[in-house]
DNA sequence: GCGGCAATAGGTAGCGCTACCATAATCGCT
DNA sequence: AGCGATTATGGTAGCGCTACCTATTGCCGC
């Protein structure tokens, strides 16, 4: 070392990465300060922040989050639960969750919680462990021991992509009941009679599929035929869904798909065996991802704005975790259909 | 309060949450011997580790693991970047890397840099910051500043999906250049003769475009008839390049595209225009998304084992946070041409 | 009976940062 | 001039956990 005094007994520990005292020696103010220049810029004098920033550039400094977080009891982290990373359904609202928290100096922790909820207790444990400034999830949480334990641990919950009567905390989706009754009245108003439905083996799916097939009986027509396919859906099951149908009662005119993908796989399999859509059947989507209308036929779908789910869910765990209250807790954004050419 | 003597003056600061401190008290042991009884449970007695266990429970105890990784210098977090998380193509890796962590007891925080690297070095901060136990990288770090800031924080890194020759420090990836050359030599095998290509902007795509080009003038084949296409790729920018392909170029009789998306494009647009598929053009895709086995005609594509790069990072990162050297730092896990109907 | 050695438990001192309070300097305002 | 109010800085004491070291116990061989 080149310095002359003492060494004061460089600790055995520690990373040997640069730190805020060392950045705060360099500019030659208190490590508070150098803190507040960094953190608090307007409580400090143009000078200091001149050379706080200085000695930050010449050290390559990085502050280190874990130790923030932990002083002040705020990780500037987020964690959002999705099912599964691999559905695209929820990707648009993990995308601009991801982008509005980065706007706001957050970051967004992914975790996949799987369909069946065998994973979701451990998944909680590490997630709250990491004492995020809040939480994300998609869908409901099942489990009753989890709902406790996110109430337990007083992190802002804020459930999306449903609406249910007894939130944990904060809310924003949509009604799947309302949906499932949309979609029967639209296709009954397009004149068709005979309705089925291929739906993915998740809670929200079969939501949608009740109010669809209550609906249907309500307007006097004969029993929606049906068919579950696993979670998450896919073109082949979607594929292999509608050859049953077709083989089981080849006279359906309209098909619900609980996904697009699985409205893709059911075009996919229309055109490979000569089915015209939509003359001989109507095809309705779930999601309106990407590619719905780009296909040919062009895809309609029931579209549910993702990306206002994520931006509108970062503002509430924002708003809590600087300490402004959330007056209105439960927002519902709707959907709506898109009617494209598949119908 | 219920207790008798001096409160210890509860400190305003402080989550309120139950700490190690209360389950030690609780369990009757000294709060390091609890921590032992957490985290190496071999190093204490049947007696307190029952103890504890119970004390957890009954206090509903969760580590805190933002103190814990300040005061281990290891965080048990895993940084991996993309370009999007919209982008189909290294969801499968994502998925696996994931997992593979979380059976290690890691967690994955999944970062977007976009294609253009702009959000790069904001989004590096950011993840150095956390002290992650090793950073994931799909494909190049571009900026030279980020691969310097990188190699300075002396976190481990594992860059993926592609091969370079200077790596910043692990590898697991296969060649773009060989997929460009092998798919040229396959499709000519086959017999067409001019070829085409649609391919997304991004760097590694280009490489591939590079080496098809090459391949195809040393087989002493036309120039190939080239569509650039914005990253992220698309279905939708898959059917206006064959359009536009088609309006210049009819004779093209094989082509070549970045993603499965854009082939699933390319063949909706065949579709639609009464182009057929194979017999006038053969199509190849990349990336061997979960649908493309399914379509009609099923897609001719590349396959790349995501799962198994996710794996193989995995464990890099996990040997080197727990010390073990890794003596084969680069792996080419290859690649194969799945030969279905489109070709 | 004694040194030596595991095995188990506890004490101390931080990890790097910020909340909180104290201080010093500046600023009107009556 | 004298006062509180405001602004800029610093000092202290943790946040909740674990690395490192020390103390205690029991047990072995000689």
């Amino acid at each position: 070392m080149t310095s002359d005094a003492i060494q004061p007994r460089r600790s055995r520990r520690g990373s040997g990465a640069v730190t805020l005292h060392d950045v705060a020696k360099l500019a030659g103010v208190a490590p508070i300060t150098a803190s507040r220049a960094l953190n608090n810029p307007t409580q400090v004098s143009a000078e200091v922040l001149k050379k706080v920033a200085d000695a930050v550039s010449r050290t390559g400094y990085v502050p280190n989050l874990l130790a923030g977080g932990l002083a002040s009891t705020r990780s500037r982290l987020v964690a959002a639960v999705v099912p599964t990373i691999s559905g695209p359904v929820f990707l648009e609202t993990v995308q601009s969750l991801t982008e509005a928290l980065a706007a706001r100096g957050y970051q967004l922790m992914l975790g996949q919680a799987g369909y069946d909820g065998t994973r979701e207790d451990a998944l909680l444990e590490t997630i709250i462990g990491r004492r995020p400034d809040g939480i994300v999830l998609t869908g409901i949480m099942h489990s009753a021991d989890g709902r406790k334990r996110l109430l337990a641990s007083g992190i802002p919950v804020v459930e999306t992509w449903d609406l249910t009567p007894t939130p944990i905390d904060m809310l924003v989706g949509f009604s799947h009941v309302e949906v499932g009754r949309a979609v029967a009245h639209f296709l009954h108003a397009k004149g068709r009679r005979r309705f089925a439905m291929v739906t993915g083996d998740d809670e929200r799916a079969r939501r949608r599929l009740d109010a669809f097939q209550a609906t249907a009986s309500a307007l006097g027509l004969e029993p929606v035929r049906v068919q579950i396919v696993p979670a998450p859906t896919t073109l082949k099951s979607g594929r292999s869904a509608l050859a049953l149908l077709m083989h089981q009662w080849p006279d359906i005119d309209a098909l619900f798909c609980s996904s697009d993908l699985l409205a893709l796989g059911v075009m996919t399999e229309a055109q490979a065996s000569g089915i015209a859509v939509p003359e001989r059947l109507a095809i309705v989507g779930f999601g309106d991802l990407e590619f719905a209308a780009d296909l040919h036929p062009a895809l309609t779908t029931v579209r549910i704005n993702g990306s206002a789910i994520g931006s509108q869910a970062a503002r509430f765990i924002v708003d809590r975790a600087e300490g402004r209250s959330v007056e209105q807790r439960v927002i519902d954004i709707g959907f709506s259909i898109i009617d494209r050419k598949s119908s």
